[in-house]
DNA sequence: GAAACCAATGCAACCGGTTGCAAAAATCCG
DNA sequence: CGGATTTTTGCAACCGGTTGCATTGGTTTC
């Protein structure tokens, strides 16, 4: 039922090659040919077969858009931004949703089957072995929102969460903050175990300072608000450094709940920056992470794989910045 | 470079038609050559090419999925869903990101050159014509949370509008309201036109009611704090119907920065229960949408079109429900 | 043991395109 | 105008699979 090239070669009268040239950027048909053959299958509203085409070519324009950060609110931005630039590159993002059933070898094998020309794993909490066996399959793929090495064996664009946590760390103290607490996200993640060495870092050579530490279970609102009022059953800190914006709100939430103010009482400090945060009613101070440009980068760094396969595995991180909005009390001056 | 059929019916020592039917459900292939074949797949990592395959079966496997809600909240949620449940059926979701700048005809074509088994249109803002171009395109389609409507040309899953503009109205009046709001989102939105239709038919035969209108110009946190403090410069009614959870908490931000209290001074009920909506600092009564019942109705749907394309065109839709928090006052008894 | 049957297999054509190559047509040039 | 050059064109093979059909081989039945 769908109209073929052998339907409009014949409608054109002329050679199914001939057809193929003319939607062939850079092949050598005449004028006369091509008005002939795009008269016909403008008549018959062909469009070629992409599927059919990568075959010969290699080339899907296929990207396997993969995460399993489907409850982050920053992650929506995150699939706009994605989907937006692949578009403008002519490219498809195949998205796979990675769950805990899923299976992390069965996701390589389905991206294999679908011939997908790159992958872009976009997430902040899975371990770098994931990207690396697409690396393996010789797969082009970056792992975006992944955490900074020195000798990356895979690409990765991220932002340093190290510089992050000593950030959070200087921006509290410059606040005055005596006792200071860091509620991290899942303790085994990466981005909290780097976050937290940044932080302790900077607090531990400052004077005067008493540094406590917790870990909320995942980087959702219930976490947060839960570890928050676990905290504030004993004495809580004067404010708190949270694993990332949504977690923050979620110890908002429990401050709040409990009748207390911020930043009177307990101040908070996030990360991400995602557009919740500036809503009046939340106005979480926080630190920034360029999404855009981590986006932008891994797209173009894709690309650039697929271009030249053997190009060896980059990192590139973006520097993050504070966000100064209401739950820290101000820099006395 | 990548192993193919050919590999390894070399290796196993039989024919290409043998390998090939091995991998193919309810093929006839004797248990011995299965397990030489499968041997030989092993040792040289082989999987079949799904796109190669889709040229001769006529099924990729892919769903087109496309939306132009990648702003909304909820709609992480909705991707979620339905990336898991297609995925759960073994279909493939090619995202597609409908800006203002992607022409609707370019993404009926380009999904039909990726010959995807069916489209999903998720929007609630999109008009019916858009699924429609892919039904007389003979793409098998679904368009989810759409309008309502007695006949539809085009499959159509969502609730009912008009229905949640009468709860709505009878929440209000049940909790004493006299003077009550509407503030809808973009005056020219389906969602926005039928709410509006419900409330007001059902404030108008009450006795004692005062109802006025206003709009939102978009269904975002940053239109509804605009639009309630628009309001809030006049004499607010007591209580509000908003356009959706996000346009609320707009409002609701705009309503306590100005220092009023909610729902002491003015009340406000949203629609879609967004996980959000829950967030105790948030607390908003709203009206759910059951989108996990949309959603698996929308798969179902589109995948019962593709086994059986000459299928009327149906229209599903769901009951919602008041989900009573903390932003209307009680009930008096 | 032969006839009848059924499952398993391979051949070859096909799905909808692309592309190297040689022949044909158009253009250039003296 | 004729030969040399360049451009355009069609043929046929190929991309990686699937499948109808005829053939083969193994079982069953009498």
């Amino acid at each position: 039922m769908p109209v073929t090239l052998k339907d409009v070669a014949k409608k054109a009268g002329v050679s199914r090659s001939a057809v193929s040239r003319t939607f062939t950027e850079g092949a050598s048909v005449s004028a006369k040919t091509r008005r002939k053959v795009e008269k016909a299958a403008a008549e018959l509203g062909y469009s070629p077969n992409a599927l059919a085409s990568s075959l010969t070519t290699g080339r899907t324009k296929l990207i396997g858009l993969v995460s399993n950060n489907f409850h982050n609110p920053l992650f929506l931005e995150v699939f706009d931004l994605f989907t937006r630039l692949l578009q403008e590159r002519g490219l498809r993002p195949l998205l796979v949703n990675l769950t805990d059933q899923t299976d992390p070898d069965a996701t390589l094998q389905l991206l294999r089957q679908y011939s997908v020309d790159g992958v872009i794993v976009a997430s902040s909490t899975l371990s770098p072995e994931f990207a690396l066996a697409f690396q393996e399959a010789r797969v082009p793929v970056v792992h975006s929102f992944g955490r900074i090495a020195a000798s990356p064996r895979v690409n990765v664009v991220g932002i340093d969460n190290v510089e992050c946590g000593r950030m959070a760390a200087r921006t509290l103290i410059a606040r005055g903050y005596k006792r200071i607490g860091f509620m991290g996200g899942p303790r085994e993640a990466s981005s909290t175990i780097d976050r937290r060495t940044g932080f302790t870092e900077v607090l531990k050579v400052t004077p005067g300072i008493n540094v406590t530490e917790s870990f909320a279970t995942a980087y959702s609102f219930d976490a947060g608000r839960a570890e928050m009022l676990n905290l504030l059953k004993g004495e809580p800190a004067e404010a708190y450094f949270c694993g990332d914006d949504v977690l923050s709100i979620g110890a908002l939430s429990a401050i709040t709940g409990k009748g207390l103010s911020v930043p009177g009482d307990v101040g908070v400090i996030g990360l991400n920056d995602m557009d919740m945060a500036r809503w009046e009613n939340i106005n979480l101070t926080t630190i920034r992470q360029p999404i855009r440009q981590i986006i932008d980068s891994s797209v173009e760094l894709v690309v650039a794989m697929f271009d030249k396969p053997e190009r060896p595995p980059e990192g590139r991180f973006f520097a993050c910045e504070i966000v100064e909005r209401g739950t820290l009390r101000p820099v006395k001056s």
